[in-house]
DNA sequence: ATGGGCACCTGGCTGC
DNA sequence: TGCAGCCAGGTGCCCA
C-alpha cells in the first residue's frame, strides 16, 4: 500500500508518540521479512533514547543517540501506535516498545517490508547512499528532469519509478503525475521537451503534495499510525479506472503494461 | 551504463 | 462451496 506519501502520513502519525522517548524494548515475532531482521538487534536497541523521526525516500528513520532504524513498509505494511502492547495478530512482525507504555507494532502480511540498524548516518547506508533526490524538494525541477532524460530509451513512466531518478514515485502516483502532465507514460524519456519536464515535475510535486495534505491515498486495506484507514481522500484520475470515462474529457481510460507493473492513461488527454 | 526481468511473500478476488 | 489462476501499492539484484 504505502507510496511516499503514505509513509510520509506514518513518519508524522509516530513523531509526537517517539520523539524524546526510551526504547524499553524491541519484540520480534518474525524475522523473515525482505531482509532478515539481525540476530540481536533487540539488545542494540533497548535502552536507547528516541531523537526523532525521518525520512528519506520510502525509508522511515527513528533516530537515537547511538544510531538509528531504518524501517521500510514495502508493499503492505503498516506502523500503528498502541496504547499497550495488545496481543498481536498474524501478521504482526515485531513491536518497538517505548517507556511511556506505547508499543509501536510492525504489521505487513507480505512480508516486504525490512528493518535495519545503523550506527551511523542513516542516509549514507548502503540502500541509500546512490539515490536520487527527493521530488519535494527544489533539486527535483523540470530542468533537472530534462538534463537526466538524454539518451534514455525507457519509458517515461518507467524513468519516473527509477530510484535513480527521483525516489518516491511508486505505480499509483506514477500514473496520476503523467496524466496531470498530459504526457504518455509509454513515451521514451529522451523525447521530453523542455516544457514538457516542466509540466512533469511539477505535476509530480502537485500530485505527491496533495497526498500527503490529505493523508495519503490508501487503497484496500492501508491503515496510517493512529489506526485510521483514510480511503480515497485522494481523488484519482487514471489509477485502476480502465474503461471509465476520463475525468476530464470523458474518453475511456487505458490500461498497458510497462515493466510488469499496471499503467493507465487517458488517450485524449495525454499525448 | 542501461534496460529488462526476476525474486521475495500472502491474500483477495474472479471465474469455472 | 472449492479451487486454480491471476493480480496487487516496492525495489534490490542479476544478467545480457
Amino acid at each position: 500500500m504505502p507510496e511516499l506519501p503514505e509513509v510520509e502520513t506514518t513518519r508524522r502519525g509516530i513523531e509526537t508518540t517517539v520523539t524524546g522517548r526510551r526504547i524499553a524494548g524491541l519484540v520480534v515475532r518474525d524475522r523473515r521479512l525482505r531482509w532478515p531482521i539481525p540476530i540481536g538487534l533487540e539488545d542494540e536497541v533497548a535502552g536507547q533514547d528516541i531523537k526523532g523521526v525521518g525520512r528519506r525516500a520510502k525509508y522511515l528513520f527513528i533516530y537515537c543517540k547511538r544510531g538509528a532504524l531504518i524501517l521500510h513498509l514495502g508493499m503492505s505494511g503498516s506502523l500503528r501506535v498502541l496504547e499497550s502492547a495488545v496481543p498481536p495478530e498474524k501478521h504482526d512482525h515485531f513491536d518497538l516498545l517505548l517507556d511511556s507504555g506505547r508499543c509501536l507494532r510492525f504489521s505487513d502480511p507480505r512480508r516486504f517490508g525490512s528493518l535495519h540498524w545503523t550506527r551511523g548516518d542513516p542516509a549514507t547506508h548502503r540502500l541509500l547512499e546512490r539515490i536520487g533526490p527527493e521530488p519535494l524538494e527544489p533539486e527535483f525541477s523540470g530542468a533537472y528532469l530534462h538534463r537526466v532524460s538524454r539518451g534514455r530509451r525507457v519509458a517515461l513512466k518507467n524513468f519516473l519509478m527509477n530510484s535513480h531518478v527521483v525516489v518516491g514515485v511508486g505505480n499509483i502516483y506514477a500514473s496520476e503525475s503523467m496524466f496531470r502532465a498530459r504526457i504518455r507514460p509509454g513515451r521514451r524519456a529522451a523525447s521530453l521537451t523542455t516544457s514538457e519536464a516542466q509540466r512533469l515535475a511539477r505535476a509530480v510535486k502537485a500530485v505527491l503534495g496533495n497526498a500527503i495534505r490529505v493523508g495519503g491515498t490508501t487503497l484496500r486495506n492501508y491503515v496510517s499510525a493512529d489506526g485510521s484507514p483514510g480511503y480515497f481522500r485522494q481523488k484519482l484520475y487514471v489509477y485502476e479506472r480502465a474503461g471509465r470515462p476520463c475525468r476530464v474529457c470523458r474518453t475511456p481510460i487505458r490500461r498497458t503494461v510497462h515493466g510488469q507493473r499496471s499503467t493507465y492513461y487517458c488517450p485524449s488527454c495525454q499525448k
